[in-house]
DNA sequence: TCGTGGTTACAAAAAGGTGCGTAATTTACT
DNA sequence: AGTAAATTACGCACCTTTTTGTAACCACGA
């Protein structure tokens, strides 16, 4: 997803928060500061080099922090801005719906939801 | 993003809704029935093959439905479902904190988010 | 011949994974 | 005493996988 096609809101939010990362780094960072290494054990599958730009994208967009503690070994830290807090409860409601869904309308997944007319 | 690497239902929307169309699309329903040459219409820089999956996709996740017409030219109408219209202002929810967080955290945009400390 | 809503095959572009290198200090051997 | 890891959070280069675009084709009726 390289550039916007709108001047959308709608798709400004989706180009950060699209793909399988960002939201899962937002809720784990929902409980509190967090180091790179915390965020990796966290979800195991995610690569540093994917874990780094994904980090990187949420800070340009203003919804983390990074603290970086000089000396050795580095360290550094994450944590949500205000912003990103504000965030949190909108993704939750998301999933929340998504699980609704599940039960009144994807009950029958698989069936396409297409009628034929005529 | 091929498959899920929890069992999270975060992750499970995001895959729906991930990518610059899928709320984009959702977006234009809201207004009513859409056939696919309206919808190409309204955004033209989507490919017809991007639009046909995206649909597809949105289908079988119960955000809209398929109603096919039979007869030539084929005519075919696109809905949200009931849960598509719910899913409508959660989607606005993130645009408006987008919109909102652009005032007070996003100010200084390109200047990153990250403190050194000792 | 055009228009509708697709499908399919091929090609280009983007996303993502892997492994190496780096820094300064501590701990672990020899 | 001297050397060898190990540690943390990346950056970089190379390569594979996934996504997306392009173009061609199909059906049929006006």
């Amino acid at each position: 997803m390289k550039k916007l096609v709108s001047r959308c809101p709608i798709e400004e939010v989706m180009q950060v928060l699209s793909g399988r990362w960002p939201t899962l780094l937002i809720y784990y960072l929902k409980d509190g500061t967090k180091r790179f290494s915390d965020l990796r054990r966290d979800n195991p599958t995610i690569s540093h080099k994917m874990l780094t730009f994904e980090l990187r994208k949420l800070e340009d967009a203003g919804v983390v922090t990074r603290t970086e503690f000089g000396g050795y070994p580095l360290r550094v830290e994450y944590d949500l801005t205000p912003a990103g807090l504000r965030l949190v409860p909108l993704i939750d409601a998301l999933g929340e719906w998504w699980e609704g869904t599940g039960d009144s309308d994807r009950v029958d997944a698989g069936a396409l939801q297409t009628t034929f007319v005529e």
